[in-house]
DNA sequence: CTAAGACCTGACACTGACGTCAGAGGCAAG
DNA sequence: CTTGCCTCTGACGTCAGTGTCAGGTCTTAG
């Protein structure tokens, strides 16, 4: 399929699908006139990716990470795998980060709505 | 206290505080020369403050929240209210979204990790 | 064949929370 | 008084993922 079709299907932009491509995340094969060509497998690389995206690594941190995607059984991914593990923390940290952040906009919620039962009573 | 002693208390930088303060969340009273003083009580707001950029708010929607940490009891803050509940959903979705990251990157530490059992028995 | 739409590269714009630097003034201790 | 540290304003730099535009080529339906 081409970058449009891969674009529609995974749910991003034909921008993003050539950054991912300049920053070594996804691969293409040309057509003789220079077009992109993706398998359909690639759908499911760039939802990963997107994931990932989403999760707060960046593009450098994800180039780190593929060789464990791409072949986990490779004994010279040790580096990958040591960040993979690095990153899955961060981002229980984060998560934890969130909740108390959710818990203070509670409390705060919690606050405003006293008030505000008590000045307008219906 | 000056400027420099409530950016260490509070852990942050001192061009924070004043991005803070061009950016309306936080308040200073003048001494004659410009120097900027704060009372204790700044030290838990620029916490507060700290604790809401964390969780993906921008100084924009800070602002438009603050009403209802500075006077929860007035009637007038109702679309901060409104705001706030709203981005009290949004990192609910935000964790969402990482514990599905987590899980992804669980998985693939899973595998990754049975292969290596398999390649290096000890 | 032709027109429309998809694609190509390259480049600049943007956003936001700061870092950092320059040049100048403030303040407490010795 | 001076030395050294803190503070001031203003301005430019940064990073990263994308939007967007320009100018050109490809592909495909009719």
């Amino acid at each position: 399929m081409r970058i449009g079709e891969l674009a529609s299907q995974a749910g991003v932009s034909v921008r993003s699908l050539r950054y991912y491509e300049e920053q070594g995340l996804l691969t293409s094969t040309r057509s003789p006139s220079g077009q992109r060509h993706y398998t359909d497998d690639e759908v499911e690389r760039v939802r990963l990716i997107q994931c990932l995206y989403a999760a707060g690594l960046s593009s450098r941190t994800i180039v780190e990470v593929l060789p464990c995607v791409d072949s986990p059984s490779e004994r010279n991914s040790d580096e990958a795998f040591e960040r993979l593990v690095q990153e899955r923390d961060r981002i229980s940290r984060h998560i934890d980060e969130l909740l108390r952040a959710r818990d203070a906009l509670d409390l705060l919620i919690d606050v405003n709505r006293a008030h505000r039962a008590q000045l307008t009573p219906r």
